[in-house]
Order: structure tokens, then C-alpha cells, then sequence
RNA sequence: GGCCGAUUCGUCUAUCGGUUAGGACGCCAGAUUUUCAUUCUGGAAAGAGGGGUUCGAUUCCCCUAUCGGCUACCA
């Protein structure tokens, strides 16, 4: 069977996308698009209890964003001929199926309430909803028929559990993983379908809509591999055994110290974003930081995640998009979970911002100028971004590494101070503003010819001029090559510094 | 506890029985530099343990250990 290739990315509206679950969509996406295949998004909102406002969105968002494009579903320009894509709309669907499992008998009815299952729970150790213990419960099984119907329409809540063969070795065939085979006993009569809200759980929703969707390649986290089993068999129970899709369980996201999957609290108690986007929690009204907001570009975020758990087998590191779609293959994908490095993320952002042209990064270090009152005109910009991108791994480190491009530094660092501005320092640097104040081609290097032949007619360290210069100009011992500061600034602001900073330093 | 999965430098990883076990991030050192950074060069740094199979195991098998996941009317 040729079937065109169909994945799916299927998150629940619970909250803000995780970095985990972006990664999931990411390889669904490589593989969709070097397959020439269909990237659906799917919303899974059969748990209402849980389900948080706007989170449907930010998900949309953060995937536009990081530029995994959807082909059909939730936020696709084409809706597609299998709608509705979120499962809180598709109840009459999952009925009929339902329906369907129960008149064969491999599923069947079950009242016992949440209190009781619990109460079992806790005097029984290891109890398990199954084969061996159904018969004692309150269920279509071990009820009559006339009791059954008496609680449906006295309208008792109840939920549909699978009935589980027992004792069957069920083999669920992973791309990554390879033979999983586990025995069926192993596993409870899940339930299928709450009364309650009307709504199937994951398990049926996913197996029925993967089908109906003509889902070819369920790519999702390795969370899942326990239950796949139990996916399998649901997929043989409702007679799409030849259409099952083809598992591949990815390996977790771990946190960067110890161990255990990457969460939320992770990223506060260690600095750093677990989310694409930032997301406010609508209850307590709690920012979370995004990749966005924190300044990283979309394709570095890409090529990151990309990374984390597969490699295309040599030792390069950068790849576009096209490029990861070209690559991608799911046998490469290591099996074992990935620790989240954070400083590794940096660097890919740094790699990234050296690679955009002087002229988009400066466009971009514009909203950081003007959200700080400077106004520049671009080609001033682009000449200081050209100076100091090198050392900067986001955008708004341009700010800390050049801000002495368009403000004179509001205070002068102590240890240089010490270091550098010594007793004849303020007589040399008048002499130095008589220098300057003489020479009219402002150029960095007709400026340093001059500078430097003065210093050295003078018989002045060489150093000790030039730091004290640095440090009236900058504040600090940092920053470019000097005369490439000055040529930018200009003489009367130059000159203006010098003055500046001997008269503040002489009153200390 | 049970079930499933995983295990190469601190981290991400390469190796598909024979390698001085390679690369990248980070770290350290040196060089360059009037500062800081960059850059360049160099360095330290790994096959969890034990059994097999084999002429030969990081690689295949088994056991143990460790880690992770799952074990809900959550996904």
C-alpha cells in the first residue's frame, strides 16, 4: 500500500506550547515536507476539565513563527476535507465508533465512580482495571441488562472501557525503536469514552481521527510507547489493522542538571525559556519568557531543536530549513532522551547573527535604539553593528556592546580608573583635545597616524595614553578598535568626552 | 512495585566488529590586540559494571546497575 504521507502534530490546549512538543512538530514537519506529504495540526481537547483559553492560538503562533508551516487542520489556510480538527467537535464521531466497540463486545460499560475506583486503589496494591478483575465491578459485564438500562436512563454517569484480551503478545513496530513487544495482560481496560462530558479520552480520539485522517506516520514523544500497545489494539478492535500508521517514539527532552523531562519550573529555576513564545497564564496572570521575546531569530531556534536528537551523520552544524527537510530521516534519530543544553542554544544564535547582513541586523537594533528615545539615521547604525556584531549573541547585546556609539558612558568603571587614570593622565589628555582639535580628516586611520606619532614624539606609553583615552570615551576597558569609535562619534563629541571625563575623575 | 525504553568526553553527538574512539558547545592555556571581546592555535575530557559470542568488541547477546517514561473518567 502506497499511501500519500500524512503526519499530524497534536497537542492539547493545556497551555503554552513546550520546547519539547516544538520539536515534536518540527520533525513531523521535516518529514512531511522530504516525503512531499501533508503536516496537519490537530487539537486534542478531550479532557474539557483542563482546557485553557488561548492556548490554541499561541500554538498557531509560535509554529508560524518558527516557520513549521501547516498543510491542513487548526491554523492551515485551507480548513480540509477532514474538519473538525479539534476533537471537542468531532463527539458525534467518536459516538459512532464508540457504539461500534461496545456491539462487539470489546468494549463495554462501566459505572463505578472516580471515589470507588480510588477506594479500590488504596486497598488493593497494583489494582488494575482488567481481565482479572473485571467481573467484581460495576459494569455491563457483571450487571443485567435491565440494570444497565435502568442506570443509563436514570442518567448515572458512566465511562466505556476497552475490553482487553488478556494474554496476546502484541508487537507495535517503532521507525526509531524497532520491535516493541509487550503481553497484553499487562495492560488495564482503558476507558474509552466519559459520559460526562460526551468526550472520548486520547486513546480512542486519536486512533479514530489518525484513521479517519488517513494519518501514514504517528511521529510523537516517547511518552506515548506504553500505550502504544494498547493503540494497536484498538486499531485491530475497530478492523483498521492494514491502515495503521507507523509509529515513530521520540526520545524527551531532558533538563540540562540531573534528570527527568524538561518542564516549565526548570527554565525559572535555571534562566532560561521553555517556550517559543512568551504566554501569560490567564488565571494568575504569570509571564512565562519566550524564545521570541528573549531575542533568539526563529532559524537558530530551528537548527537547535533540530540537533537535539538527530544528526544527519557528519559534522555539520548549521542547516537551513530546506536543508533539514532535505537531511532528515527518522532512522537517524538517537534513542536516548536529550539534556537541554541552554549554552549551546546561544551559540547557534550567535552563528546565526553573524550570518544576517549589516543591514538587517541593523534594522532590527533600531527598535532597541528607539525603545530607548535614540533616533540614528540606518547608516550610522549599520557601520557600528558592523563593529560589534562579532561579539554579540542576540540583538540587545549590540545595545551593552556599543551603547558609547550614541551616549557618552553616565559613569567610568573604578578598577580602570585605578588602573589607568594616573597623576599626569589629565595633562596628557589636554594635550591630546589640542591634537585632535587640529586635525580635519576625522578618518579612524589618518587620526591614528597622527595620535600615535604624537605619543611617540612625547616619548608616552603608548598604553597608558590610549586606556585613559578608551576610558574617557567608553567608561570602560572595553569595546572596538578606538579610532573606530572616534571616526563614528566625530571630533566635537570626542573631544567633548576627554574634557568630560577630566573633569569628573579629577574631583574624585 | 509492575511494564516499557535508554546508557560513548560535563553537554549534544559520530562510529553501523578491526579507529591514535572523530566533531560541536562549554572549560583551560598560548598567540594576536593600546582595552575588552573576537579570531587563531593547542589542551584536558568518554564507551556504567560483569559475563558471553568472536581471531578481535564501544559496536552483537545475557545479567546487574543507573537513569528516564508509563502505570488517571490527563494528554
Amino acid at each position: 500500500m502506497n499511501r500519500k504521507v500524512r503526519v499530524r502534530f497534536a497537542p492539547s490546549p493545556t497551555g503554552p506550547l513546550h520546547i519539547g512538543g516544538v520539536r515534536t512538530a518540527l520533525y513531523n514537519y521535516l518529514f512531511a515536507r522530504q516525503h512531499g506529504g501533508d503536516m496537519l495540526l490537530r487539537i486534542e481537547d478531550t479532557d474539557s476539565a483542563r482546557f485553557v483559553p488561548g492556548a490554541e492560538e499561541y500554538i498557531v503562533e509560535a509554529l508560524q513563527w518558527l516557520g513549521i508551516e501547516i498543510d491542513e487542520g487548526i491554523g492551515a489556510k485551507n480548513t480540509g476535507k477532514h474538519a473538525p480538527y479539534r476533537q471537542s467537535e468531532r463527539k458525534d464521531i467518536y459516538k459512532k465508533y464508540v457504539n461500534q466497540l461496545l456491539e462487539a463486545g470489546l468494549a463495554y460499560i462501566a459505572f463505578d465512580t472516580p471515589a470507588e475506583l480510588d477506594m479500590k486503589r488504596g486497598k488493593t496494591a497494583n489494582f488494575q482495571y482488567d481481565a482479572t478483575t473485571r467481573n467484581g465491578m460495576l459494569n455491563s459485564l457483571t450487571l443485567s441488562d435491565a440494570e444497565v438500562k435502568k442506570r443509563l436512563e436514570a442518567g448515572e454517569n458512566y465511562v466505556v472501557r476497552i475490553k482487553i484480551e488478556p494474554n496476546l503478545e502484541i508487537c507495535v513496530n517503532d521507525l526509531i525503536r524497532g520491535e516493541v513487544v509487550i503481553n497484553s495482560s499487562v495492560l488495564d481496560d482503558k476507558v474509552l469514552y466519559k459520559s460526562v462530558d460526551e468526550l472520548p479520552t486520547y486513546h480512542l480520539a486519536n486512533v479514530v481521527d489518525d484513521y479517519l485522517m488517513e494519518v501514514t506516520h504517528v511521529i510523537r514523544g516517547e511518552e506515548w510507547l506504553p500505550s502504544a500497545p494498547l493503540h494497536v489494539l484498538l486499531y485491530r478492535y475497530l478492523g483498521w489493522e492494514s491502515f495503521m500508521p507507523q509509529f515513530a517514539h521520540l526520545p524527551l527532552l531532558l533538563k540540562p542538571d540531573g534528570n527527568g523531562k524538561l518542564s516549565k519550573r526548570d527554565g525559572d529555576r535555571l534562566g532560561f525559556p521553555v517556550f517559543p513564545l512568551d504566554w501569560e497564564d490567564p488565571n494568575t496572570e504569570v509571564i512565562s519568557s519566550g524564545y521570541r521575546e528573549a531575542g533568539y531569530f526563529p532559524e537558530a531556534m530551528v537548527n537547535f531543536l533540530a540537533l537535539l536528537g538527530w544528526n544527519p551523520g557528519n559534522e555539520q552544524e548549521i542547516f537551513s530549513m530546506q536543508e533539514l527537510i532535505n537531511l532528515f530521516s527518522l532512522d537517524r534519530v538517537s534513542k536516548s532522551g536529550a539534556k537541554f543544553d541552554y549554552e549551546k542554544g546561544k551559540w547557534f544564535n550567535h552563528k546565526y547573527l553573524q550570518m544576517k547582513s549589516n543591514e538587517d541586523l541593523a534594522d532590527i537594533f533600531q527598535h532597541v535604539l528607539v525603545d530607548k528615545d535614540i533616533i540614528e539615521d540606518s547608516e550610522k547604525v549599520i557601520k557600528v553593528v558592523a563593529l560589534i556584531k562579532e561579539r554579540a549573541d542576540f540583538v540587545t547585546d549590540l545595545w551593552e556592546q556599543g551603547f558609547f556609539f550614541f551616549q557618552a558612558p553616565t559613569s567610568f568603571d573604578e578598577k580602570t580608573v585605578s588602573k589607568r587614570w594616573k597623576e599626569n593622565t589629565p595633562a596628557q589628555m589636554n594635550e591630546l583635545i589640542e591634537k585632535l582639535q587640529q586635525i580635519d580628516d576625522f578618518s579612524a586611520a589618518n587620526q591614528e597616524k597622527i595620535v600615535i606619532q604624537w605619543i611617540e614624539e612625547k616619548g608616552y606609553g603608548m598604553g597608558a595614553v590610549m586606556n585613559a583615552f578608551r576610558l574617557a570615551l567608553v567608561g570602560a576597558a572595553k569595546g572596538p578598535h578606538l579610532f573606530d569609535i572616534t571616526e563614528i562619534i566625530g571630533k566635537q563629541e570626542t573631544i567633548a568626552r576627554i574634557k568630560r571625563a577630566v573633569s569628573v575623575l579629577a574631583q574624585e
